[in-house]
DNA sequence: TGTCATTGTGGACAGTGTACACATGTGGGA
DNA sequence: TCCCACATGTGTACACTGTCCACAATGACA
């Protein structure tokens, strides 16, 4: 290929345009859409000139997976922003947890390939609170999870002895959910389903975390 | 390629063959690792002569994926058995719903690359009882978990009007739990912190149902 | 016995990730 | 200011994938 469309030899962003053609492609079609070669297509750049920015496909796919766990995080802090003060601590610490949990679950069903990109791309838990991941307010989404839970447990919604891991309980519940709606068996849902399911998965979670 | 390793020119069994293959390779690589080439080379037969038996390779993933489901079921089954009965029948109830819960994440850690391909292919709830989904007691995971619910409910340790849909709600909790663990960010847990954690979403479940 | 649908083969093609050698710019020290 | 080392992009090549097409072997049944 060559350097068609572009006047100069380097090309001055390509690290940043290789991961932007990658995450249209993920919430296009998913993990499994992102493809290297495609991407360099797309920047009108040789397929090679990626390895200069990524050691290979799947570094490409990690940095991807990072960017789209900061839209879900966008996601989940808008859903928080919207929840109206009561006054009450408690209720508003409740209010906190549905509203992150129901921000997860709006980003799987409008972004349904950048969620599995996000989210079922092998991790590491070590790296949950990388800023690669953060939203555009500065926490990444396992980091919201853990603030609403301390706001649970200094409100006295939530005894104390359970705050360990609760972060893992209240993730998996909702990640599932999120997971068998878009390419598990839960597909084909109507909306008002999905919808329903929703409300009452986080008040499952609420009552029994 | 010829017929080496064979005297025949049919086969005999051909799509039973890669069936086996493809669940093979879905046990060491999950779904991505069912290469529809490799099964065909496994079973010592040209690469074509797979699309007499599969139309696609999506097809053979699927098929794959049933079968898988049915060792879930098997997983599931064997955990329900292994219950003692205490006479009290919430309390059974109760440990048949922890049963089912903790079979399925039990296969979830000891075949991951199953798990994935039984629960991550691209489905539909309508099939969710179909026989090639079943396990050697004849039942699929979906079946099984609805029967735990029943029993909960006539057992009167669950409230009637809280049944409808139960089962999206539990088993997304533990599904969740399940890909969190094996490629989502929850991966490196120990044994002792994953045991934990399915423990205490399983009673989560139970409590907030 | 002859016919014909079923099952397998062979060859081909486009597309993928990636290794290796090479080309082209650019910034920092002489 | 020159020049060169280093960063970045190109070209070629290879092995591998899914899948299409035309053809060959086989076995069941008329």
């Amino acid at each position: 290929m060559s350097t068609v469309g572009r006047q100069t030899y380097r090309h001055g962003d390509l690290r940043e345009t290789l991961l932007s053609a990658g995450l249209e492609m993920a919430r296009e079609g998913g993990p499994d859409a992102v493809v290297l070669r495609e991407a360099t297509r797309r920047a009108g750049v040789s397929p090679n000139a990626a390895y200069r920015h990524f050691a290979d496909r799947r570094a490409l796919l990690l940095a991807v997976s990072a960017t789209a766990q900061g839209l879900a995080a966008n996601s989940m802090e808008a859903a928080i922003a919207a929840i109206p003060t009561s006054g009450d601590p408690k209720v508003d610490a409740r209010e906190g947890l549905r509203a992150v949990g129901l921000g997860y679950l709006a980003f799987a069903r409008t972004e349904p390939g950048l969620f599995r990109t996000a989210f079922s791309v092998p991790d590491d838990l070590s790296n949950a609170e990388s800023p690669a991941k953060a939203g555009s307010g500065g926490r990444t989404p396992f980091q919201l999870l853990a603030g609403v839970l301390d706001r649970l447990v200094e409100a006295g919604a939530m005894p104390r002895e359970r705050r360990a891991g609760a972060e893992l309980l209240a993730w998996s519940s909702v990640h599932g959910l999120g997971m068998l709606m878009i390419d598990g068996p839960l597909r084909g849902l109507t909306e008002d389903m999905i919808e329903d399911a929703s409300a009452r998965l986080v008040d499952m979670v609420a009552r029994g975390l």
